[in-house]
DNA sequence: GTTAGCACTCCGGACGTGAGAGTGCTAACT
DNA sequence: AGTTAGCACTCTCACGTCCGGAGTGCTAAC
């Protein structure tokens, strides 16, 4: 007691770091609420199974665990999370074994870029038994590459932008008039001397420009709005598409047995809107970050955790790469692989703009 | 008694069919058990509940019904939710303004091709309140129209294939030495003389000739054996890719409150060849095509029905448009929508080919 | 500061019970 | 013959009760 006085809200003492780390890993483990007696026995913690318990009443007043009800264990609280990610936590390094299974598998598609994503979603789940996210490297502002039109029908085209960072786009366009290759060949080579390397703001400048030029064909004049809307529409999305992968395993967690909750979460993932928000928010921190539970603003979200990182170069393409899981979550080894797949998502966008 | 005596596996006679039809619907908004009593009350069948379950007594002699345990009420068997879809369902046509609704949502995306699938099985999902699927059409081998190389950092290169049906593929090549855009524009255009029109296998014959001649610059062979792999991939897959929308509406639904069932579908689902023998399965019927549970032969799936339709023209460019849902589903609406969906996706290929 | 001992609390499973829903059968009715 | 009313029977489910066990908090001794 006179310790707890001394500095009522000072950093925990050695041991009770240790019996708070021994109840988030039993609990991680089992899903139960863990007891004084129980701990006493899996853990060398030295002490009595009376000391743990004044222990535990002393981090429960500190907020860091919680009782279900007054004859059960204890069980962590978000704050006891955070604390432990934060300080007590083992440094997680992945497995020599692990890593190298993993830069393995990316070997394997190294330049079918599009795969990334979903290997980077499902490693991080088949690694840390959770749900493995994963978004596509997009920069704020896209340029345009390389644009390609091609005759798929008599009256149809097929319009290819290719954007800087080696993205594709694709349309269809209607014509109003039978084309034939070569001369869909012939407006596309003017499209492209006209627009090679533009922003979507620069593309709208010069197609102000163009439109008061009547020596441009309208054939052409059409090309270059679609190509400032299909790019403006690319800028406007704050979050390009978002690859998950085993759900399934969070789905088959005790906590979300009764599927309610977790069909929540499954809904707010839809959305493409807080993802944005969630991958803004993360964009600013350099190294992993951990959102526990109710420090999720979306109210669905507040029984889940996300260890999220960043990939990319700040001022060209972003992504993210992280867990979503229960917040009863084993965090070193999420935080691990998270860590160690947005490194090499690093490597791999690196080597692309070399 | 006679009358069964008289014919034990004949057609039903109408009114045991009024009676199945009766406990079906029934059965399909509650979810519960139906008995003889609430029958007569809901529907307007001119007999007492006494009657009434004499029917249902011989219907599950038929085995169109059966009992959870004694004091319960009925519940459809697989082969009564097939009786019911071959002969007693209502024909389902969408409401006008559903139809409506529908086509006003494809024309927002008219060109966005990518987009159909998605919204195909969005709209599905909506309109039935279970999980929607959607392929994107496939022809059975591909064809390379147009093939395009953009530089996208010193060493790297972005390969685009434009195929016959209008899809893309795109991946990036290493260089083993620098090239400028100029470069290889001649290169790709060497490669559109050569390959353009190919098939995969027309490809791999090319390139046996082309390997032979040392005037090929080294560059244009590795892109052509590139060209090969792709297209040879691509059409090795057998489903390309499965868009789904609404699973979490199966999940909601009573009988998979208890997830694990549900679990497996969703793994199966993920499953490309069991997605792919699914689709040439389908591909064979003309027209909407129902798996109801068991009929399913994969094990995971005994416990949902499939209500599927291809959409494309048989030579040609093929998908496949579905629903997914419990077995205990509204079969007309599910076979209407679908019935309805194909019908426009049917136009759209045709507008692309025509 | 730690620990043994102990009274106390509360959950959860076992058990029993009764209401209710639904059936199958029989006998009467049309 | 087919239909129906009546009734006994069965089975589930919701509810209440009742321990056993796990775990706590407190106190007093070490």
């Amino acid at each position: 007691m006179a310790r707890r006085k001394d500095r009522p809200f000072g950093p925990l003492d050695p041991r009770s770091q240790q019996i708070l780390r021994a109840v988030i890993e039993e609990y991680v483990t089992t899903a139960e609420p863990v007891g004084s007696q129980s701990l006493v026995e899996h853990y060398n913690l030295g002490v009595s199974s009376a000391t743990v318990r004044n222990v535990m009443a002393e981090l429960e007043l500190g907020g860091y665990l919680t009782h279900p009800h007054t004859s059960a264990g204890r069980v962590p609280t978000d704050l006891g999370y955070r604390l432990y990610v934060e300080q007590i936590a083992p440094q997680m390094h992945l497995a020599p074994v692990e890593r190298l299974m993993i830069r393995h598998q990316f070997g394997q598609v190294e330049f079918a870029s599009e795969q990334w994503f979903r290997l980077a979603a499902a490693t991080i789940a088949a690694a840390t038994h959770a749900a493995g996210l994963a978004t596509p490297a997009k920069s704020r502002s896209c340029r345009l590459r390389h644009v390609d039109l091609v005759a798929t029908a008599t009256q149809t085209a097929s319009l290819v932008l290719v954007l800087a960072e080696g993205s594709v786009k694709q349309e269809l366009i209607p014509l109003s008039e039978p084309y034939d290759q070569h001369e869909l060949d012939d407006v596309s080579r003017l499209v492209n001397a006209e627009l090679a390397g533009c922003s979507a703001r620069q593309v709208a400048n010069r197609l102000e420009s163009l439109a008061l030029n009547f020596d441009v064909p309208p054939l052409m004049l059409r090309i270059c709005q679609r190509i400032e809307r299909m790019m403006r529409d690319f800028d406007a999305a704050a979050v390009e598409d978002v690859f998950s992968d085993g759900l399934l395993n969070v789905m088959s967690e005790p906590e979300f047995s009764q599927s309610e909750k977790l069909r929540r979460v499954f809904v707010a993932l839809q959305n493409r809107d807080y993802l944005g928000s969630l991958v803004r928010r993360v964009a600013t921190s350099t190294d992993v970050h951990v959102l526990i539970g109710a420090e999720n603003e979306a109210a669905e979200m507040q029984d889940v955790s996300l260890v999220l990182a960043t990939y990319g170069q700040p001022g060209r393409a972003m992504g993210v790469v992280g867990v979503l899981g229960p917040t009863r979550m084993a965090y070193p080894q999420a935080i691990g692989t998270v860590r160690f797949v947005s490194g090499l998502m690093n490597e791999l966008v690196e080597q692309l703009y070399r």
